[in-house]
DNA sequence: AGGGTGACTGCTA
DNA sequence: GTAGCAGCCACCC
């Protein structure tokens, strides 16, 4: 079991950011990135996989660039991934059963300006 | 202060 | 489409 810590800067700068998203839209790892005026993705990753406000933050809207799902309540596959696509399809994104996007076109890019 | 890890990305084979 | 390698930033021990 791992030990929370008191959430860094960073890493409320990407719930944050996180939050700007809309209902039935997507990001991925790198826009969000991006929008936090950061240049790495990993980054973001370990901000979400940390993420201690689990269902306070839609975490479940940011995807792979690849157009498929990264993880999901600190696993990457397994049932959390299963339950991260009900909920996408639930806000009326389109995923495969695999955890591919299916209609690219919901992905946006947060302005944090 | 130093080393290892990761819910990533991009290029190449 | 799948597999391997390198680059990248922030966090943890």
């Amino acid at each position: 079991m791992k030990i929370q810590r008191p959430p860094t800067a960073f890493e409320q700068k990407v719930y944050a950011a996180l939050l700007k998203i809309p209902s039935g839209r997507v990001t991925t790892y790198k826009l969000l990135a991006q929008s936090i005026r950061c240049h790495s993705s990993q980054a973001v990753g370990q901000a979400l996989k940390r993420n201690p406000s689990a269902p306070e933050v839609p975490c479940h809207r940011v995807i792979r660039s690849n157009l498929k799902l990264g993880g999901y309540q600190g696993q990457t596959g397994g049932a959390s991934l299963q339950k991260k696509i009900k909920l996408l399809k639930k806000e009326g994104v389109d995923v495969d059963a695999a955890g591919l996007l299916l209609n690219p076109k919901l992905l946006i890019k947060i302005s944090s300006y």
